[in-house]
Parts: structure tokens; C-alpha cells; sequence
RNA sequence: GGUGCGGUAGCUCAGUCGGUAGAGCAAAGGACUGAAAAUCCUUGUGUCGGCGGUUCGAUCCCGCCCCACACCA
């Protein structure tokens, strides 16, 4: 890891301010208005927007938006790569250092949240996996299914499988794919200790109304569609297996393509997905007790979230 | 107007040979360390259409009424 020294030992005077929150609630605008009044950039904490071609779906800053303050970590990959939350840690520490070169603040500004806990607390450092392992395990399961996953991981990292989601192919997959890689449990590596970050930090939760906020998706729901959501799924269909693509927005309306429902009722399991996913959001933002819960549509925000100290 | 079939959770419906009811979906809450817009876990919310009758006891049986659908006129 890149040694990062923006201050004096010791004292913390660069501050990372982070707008967080679940989607739909605001915190694009926000975010602009922050960044402007301090004069500084925005590093985006969002694990979709950052791939070009993205766009509508994942609800990025507008053209205009994003010429009035630069943003990080916009439309800087192509869709066919996996950029992971270990990759995100780097690389926003890179852009945070940059902007400090110049600046004594930056916004951070994202709905997932294990990208900014990567930021500003930092993940345990583990070995690369094995591609080809990867792949094939991935493989593996496909054809073979959770049982004998399960199995599999019993026999190879009980010690894992014991304390594990055990119906949770995700993280089983995970842990069978790094044993296989690097001959050692995933548990031995899991600390969970807090990095130190030489920069203070600021975190801001964004809030409405339940009923408010599930109205905002809806709408906006049904402005992608108006703008053209369903062209620009259209021309991803290549890509549609990619984990990239396993995105609300995206899924439903490749499912809509094959003809498992019709464009309606792909528009209604979009909105009720996006809530599904604000709601999730928000379960992950209230777990962590250092963020400060603002209402989105408060008219000082701003003001309220300068007077915060890191 | 007549006949038939229905009216049970937010929705679709099951069920109780009479002892106040349960599935799926939705919803709510939670978890989360290289897929995180992913993935997974937990939870049943109800004058069983209304009013009467029979009964120790009715959502269930009986009567009337209301509503929906279908068919006949």
C-alpha cells in the first residue's frame, strides 16, 4: 500500500465529508451544492457508476453536473471489468490524495456503503485469488448447486462453514474459491481491525420520509424509461451474465427481452427492487453510529453538515 | 329479474367433517470484508362481506341482505 501523508503527524486538518444514503434520496444535488461552497472535488462511492455505458440505470450526474464540479471514479471503466471493493480502497485513497494536494477538503459522495467503510476504515488485506480457479468453482456450482457447495466448503474450510451464512452462496463461494487459491481459510485474514486514515472523516446520512422516498423512485423510475432506459439495456444484452450487469434496472429488463414479463410489469419489479435496495441501504447506514441522519430536503443541509466536525 | 359460482392478510388463494385460521407474493426488520444496485436471514399483519338464527361455541350449518363475476331472460 502507498505510504499517505497529507499531514503533520498527528493532527488531522484534511477532511473527507461523505454523503451517503439510499438511492433516489438526494444526494447527487447535495453533494454539488457541498463541493461547490467548498470549492473542491467529488469522489464517488457508488459501485455501479463508475462504468461507462451505465448510465441511465444507474442514475449518474448529469452532463452538466459533472462539468460543474469533477468527479472521481465516473464512467472510468469499461462494463466488462470487475472493479471489486478492494480495488475501490486503492483507488479512492489515490483520488483523495490528489485532491488533498490542493485542497483541505473533499466530498465524498455514494449509496454503497462497503465502499466508503473501505475508504475511511479500510479492508483487510488478502491475497488475489486464483482466476481460473475462480472460474471454475464458479462454474462448478453452477451445474452442481448449493448442496454441494455446502458440502465442499465443509470438507475443505470447516472451520469457515461453521460460523458461515450457510445458505448464502455468495460468501460460501468466496471462502471456497480463496482456499483454493491460496491453500489457507479466509478466516485467517478476516481481523476486521480499523485502518488509520490521515485524513478526518465526516459522514452524513441522507434521509426522507419513508413514503417520500419511495414516491422519488418511483418517478424517477419512470424517467429512465422516458429517457431511454430500455435502448441502453438493450445494448448491454452482450454483457447481460456479467456481475456488472446484475443490476436493478438492468435484470429486469433483460428478463423483459427473453419475454418472461412484459415491459409493465418489468417497470413495476424495477421501482420495487430500487425500494428493496433503499431499504437495504439504509439497514447498513444505521449500523454504523458515526454517520450524522440529516432530511434530504432540509433547506440548510449544507450549512448543517459545515458545522460538523471529523 | 332468474340461475350458478364466489366474497378469508396489502394481493392471489388454501382451509377449518363447528373449538376464532395459513401458504406464496408484497411489506417490515436484520446481516454483510475482493459479486455489495450483489447475496442471505427473520417476522403474519385478519371484526374469515353484513345482520340475524341454530349451538356450550359459527369463518364453517340455516335465513335474509349487500358486492363481484358468469350464464339465462
Amino acid at each position: 500500500m502507498n505510504s499517505l501523508e497529507f499531514d503533520t503527524p498527528g493532527s488531522k486538518l484534511k477532511t473527507v465529508y461523505v454523503i451517503a444514503g439510499p438511492t433516489a434520496v438526494g444526494k447527487t444535488a447535495i453533494a454539488i451544492d457541498l463541493a461547490k461552497r467548498l470549492q473542491t472535488d467529488i469522489v464517488s462511492a457508488d459501485s455501479r457508476q463508475c462504468y461507462r455505458g451505465m448510465t441511465i440505470g444507474t442514475a449518474k450526474p448529469t452532463a452538466a453536473e459533472l462539468a460543474a464540479v469533477k468527479h472521481y471514479f465516473i464512467d472510468e471503466f469499461p462494463a466488462t471489468q470487475n472493479i471489486t471493493a478492494a480495488d475501490y480502497e486503492q483507488l479512492s485513497l489515490q483520488y483523495v490524495s490528489k485532491i488533498f494536494e490542493t485542497h483541505q477538503t473533499t466530498v465524498v459522495c455514494g449509496g454503497t456503503g462497503l465502499y466508503i467503510k473501505a475508504l475511511t476504515e479500510g479492508l483487510d488485506e488478502m491475497p488475489a485469488v486464483n482466476p481460473s480457479i475462480e472460474k471454475e468453482v464458479n462454474q462448478l456450482y453452477q451445474t452442481k448447486g448449493l448442496l454441494w457447495l455446502q458440502e465442499t466448503i465443509q470438507e475443505e474450510d470447516p472451520y469457515f462453514f461453521a460460523q458461515a451464512e450457510q445458505q448464502n452462496p455468495a460468501r460460501l463461494l468466496r471462502a471456497l474459491i480463496f482456499k483454493r487459491s491460496t491453500q489457507k481459510s479466509i478466516t485467517e485474514f478476516r481481523t476486521g481491525i480499523q485502518k488509520e486514515r490521515p485524513f478526518g472523516v465526516v459522514k452524513i446520512a441522507l434521509n426522507l420520509p419513508r413514503e417520500l422516498l419511495y414516491e422519488r423512485i418511483n418517478k424517477r423510475v419512470n424517467m429512465m424509461i422516458e429517457e431511454g432506459l430500455v435502448e441502453e439495456v438493450k445494448g448491454l444484452q452482450l454483457f447481460k451474465s456479467q456481475k456488472n450487469l446484475q443490476t436493478v434496472g438492468y435484470a429486469e429488463l433483460f428478463d423483459f427481452f427473453e419475454g418472461k414479463y412484459s415491459l409493465d410489469e418489468a417497470v413495476e419489479k424495477i421501482k420495487q427492487h430500487t425500494r428493496n435496495y433503499a431499504k437495504r441501504q439504509l439497514t447498513w447506514f444505521r449500523k454504523d453510529k458515526d454517520y450524522h441522519w440529516l432530511e434530504a430536503n432540509d433547506p440548510l443541509i449544507v450549512e448543517k453538515i459545515l458545522a460538523l466536525k471529523p
